[in-house]
DNA sequence: AATTATTTTTAGACAAACCTAAATTATTTT
DNA sequence: AAAATAATTTAGGTTTGTCTAAAAATAATT
């Protein structure tokens, strides 16, 4: 059951389009992949007759419960790759993505295991999405998007809703890391901007855009 | 002047081949990559107009000076990949061709640069080839086959003539790695077999197929 | 319920990389 | 120098993944 680069990829976004609720239309999957909606039917037709999918022409398509094995594979070497081009190569947050976006497509099941031990098993990736292990489990963590938490509450930062260098920089400045942990002291409903403490630091302020693109857990 | 993986295996292969004198021939390419001549001869026009290689129907083929430095950064990335994979995840010697055959492929220049950088510089990589640093040079070294040296010849082991496991676990056993000194002293001409001795160790005998496996440098 | 708009699929083509079989060219042998 | 052999190229097809344009199905409006 070895799948192309091309099957590859179709697969990868069908799971990231699939999460939860409801079908993947065919024009959903031509905008992720940056195809035309014909190139997708044909596709959709090919990954059923490899019973990866369920698929019923219009109606949308999901994947098997092979298919969704094969994803977890490789999303679990994407973000492994992408650990490993930070932590190891010292790239930036932002540079990782189309790098692993190849990488990921290295077959070789025991490439995947050796660097997943050199790494030591990391359960996060760079942007704090998690790594699912070599049976396809990853630890689920209930997340709130900082602009919905209350004053008063004590939070850590788990997860960026981009990964853009613009982002980056302005982490960078603000001095926030994955992990920081911080309080939204208050809220303003002027411009949405929140304030926040950060441990022993002065209070800072971040405005509605950044709010809106961290992801954090209660502790 | 982007290259398909197929288009960086042929320039690779013609790069191999041609190594010194005389130009590489439809067939010699075909054998090597494993395709037929028919392939090759339309392959060869389309690197042809690409300027990649010099070309006359009939006459053989050789590497324009962009094919020359094409080739030679796929290169550099095999072996720097095939050095990653022994020094850091553990990979046996004999393991790591068919995944840098496709790691080779990943053509993020940045990669390339942080990936050497990580690794500090190697020169050589596990079987001993010389790894092109990123102006496309490398350590030139005169090397003989342990077979035509003479005795009483000191000698350090540079590069071996294949990579399989067997070999590999033949020198695992007699404790021979790249790098070991050792001196001939003697050679029987009923088989071929060579008297060695390994500094501070019993004097061993090897096979004439094992010598002529091994290539070495004077010192 | 009928019309219009949107989404999706089908039909027919194209480029890349490969193939087999036949035609050419080059090299050896007689 | 002619004939036989070997190497190479051409001709014509196939598969994979893509595309545009047209047809069909579904969804949204009136
Ligand atoms: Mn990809
Ligand atoms: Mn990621
Ligand atoms: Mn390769
Ligand atoms: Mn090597």
């Amino acid at each position: 059951m070895n799948l192309t680069k091309t099957e590859e990829n179709y697969i990868k976004a069908i799971f990231h389009l699939q999460q939860s609720e409801g079908n993947v239309t065919t024009n959903q999957l031509a905008a992720s992949i940056l195809t035309k909606p014909a190139s997708v039917t044909d596709m959709l037709k090919k990954l059923t007759s490899k019973n990866l999918i369920d698929y019923e022409p219009y109606q949308g398509v999901r994947l098997s419960k092979e298919g969704k094995k094969q994803a977890l594979m490789i999303v679990r070497k994407h973000r492994l790759w992408e650990y490993f081009l930070v932590e190891k190569l010292q790239f930036g947050w932002d540079e990782v993505h189309e790098v692993a976006e190849e990488l990921e497509h290295i077959s070789s099941k025991k490439l995947v295991e050796k660097l997943d031990a050199f790494l030591e098993h990391p359960k996060f990736d760079p942007h704090g999405d998690p790594i699912p292990d070599s049976n396809g489990n990853m630890v689920y963590m209930r997340l709130y998007n900082l602009k919905d938490v209350k004053p008063h509450v004590l939070v850590e930062l788990c997860n960026v809703g981009s990964q853009s260098a613009e982002l980056l920089d302005l982490l960078k400045h603000k001095n926030i890391v994955i992990g920081t942990r911080m309080e939204v002291l208050r809220k303003f409903s002027f411009d949405n901007s929140v304030e926040i403490s950060i441990k022993n630091k002065p209070a800072i302020t971040i405005s509605q855009q950044l709010s809106e693109a961290l992801f954090v857990k209660l502790i």
